[in-house]
DNA sequence: TGTATTTTAGTACAAATGTTCTAAAATTGT
DNA sequence: ACAATTTTAGAACATTTGTACTAAAATACA
């Protein structure tokens, strides 16, 4: 029993996934759904009663994902190093482009679905301590340098959240170039934040030091 | 001619800009704001055709605005220190907060209407020449130390336009302190951002120096 | 004051959407 | 192979929303 009705299940979410990163959540109804899958909008709502479910489900999907992400990256966080905590923010990057759409409507998704809301405020407090930790081990591996101001490490954190929530958001209405390189400049946003922290060790290890 | 006319106009403009802000241009009608107002919908159509007209009328007042505070910072850009620059960046985020309905939609606001994101383009082209300039002074006035990489002034821009344009955004979604505070918050964020960059003299100039 | 114009209220209509329901079809487990 | 369950298709319904239209009311102007 439930063989065929997970894959339809499956199928279903790949294609409001596809649908929603293209025209956005309010764009794409259930029958649209229905109609580009093939199956009858009837039938989909038997899966989906609507399309808070469908955005529910698949805020889950990029939850797991990156819940499995980050217990890799704590599990070394004792002797990590710059370079390999910027490879962890790619990882990241790519893994949110694949479900943009959460993050395009963002607060709108938020408002309408309460629990996914309180869900994610859970995460970002994780994701806080998680940086808090590991600025702690880059710095006691001396890739960081001392606070140069009261409160820097926390506010830097703060910052990083905010762009690691918005540079998919902001880069639909402003980046310009070639659509390949998208990733990997906000990554270069992203480091570039970090790097007036980091000792000429730090700034060697990322491949942005002196000479 | 027209002059209870405009004052409609603007009252329907004042009284959809709280709805928005409040509850998402998506969750207000006409209808909806018709009955907020105590006017019959057909009367509100006469005025504005559609949710867009309006959204489209509230972008261009923040515009103006925003456009005022421009030139006026632009006219003392030459002598300016970094104090007087956040100043002004305090001047801007409170504005853009009064229109926040239109950050916390950024993204689906801008899809749906192109001439918006046609101008905001402009305007974030515009923006970033001026915190190019804006760097150049603050150089100049000893107040920022050299880039300690290649491109460090233009992706602090980046930085700089995509805090500024999402954190309302994040705000709505993470901030739980005192809303009183809120801007404050953020303020210091974006602040923590431009800090690591200052010379002594410049975070002496900002009240975070060393003693 | 009288006429033209603007503004307003109210109604009606069309399109889209979520939701519910029924019965047929397919699948599963025995 | 048969009965029970799950899955699917399709129709029907209620609601919401933008839009258009008409006629009355208010206002401006000469």
């Amino acid at each position: 029993m439930m063989k065929t009705g997970t894959r339809t299940r499956q199928r279903i979410m790949a294609q409001a996934l596809q649908l929603f990163n293209e025209r956005g959540t309010d764009a794409v109804s259930l029958r649209d759904l229905a109609q580009a899958l093939g199956i009858s909008h009837g039938n989909l709502c038997y899966h989906f009663a609507n399309i808070d479910a469908l955005i529910g489900a698949l805020y889950e999907e990029l939850a797991d994902h990156m819940s499995k992400l980050v217990s890799g990256a704590v599990a070394s966080a004792e002797t990590i190093s710059p370079g390999q905590g910027l490879g962890f923010v790619r990882l990241s990057f790519e893994k949110l482009f694949d479900y943009r759409f959460l993050l395009l409507d963002f607060v709108r998704i938020m408002r309408r679905l309460p629990e996914v809301k309180a869900r994610y405020q859970e995460l970002a407090s994780v994701r806080r301590q998680q940086f808090g930790l590991l600025l702690a081990a880059l710095h006691a591996g001396g890739w960081l340098k001392e606070e140069s101001f009261q409160g820097q490490y926390a506010l830097w954190a703060e910052q990083a959240l905010l762009m690691g929530d918005f540079w998919i958001a902001s880069g639909e209405i402003l980046y310009t170039g070639d659509p390949a390189d998208r990733i990997s400049h906000y990554v270069k946003v992203f480091t570039a934040s970090l790097a007036p922290l980091l000792t000429e060790q730090g700034l060697q290890d990322i491949g942005w030091g002196k000479e």
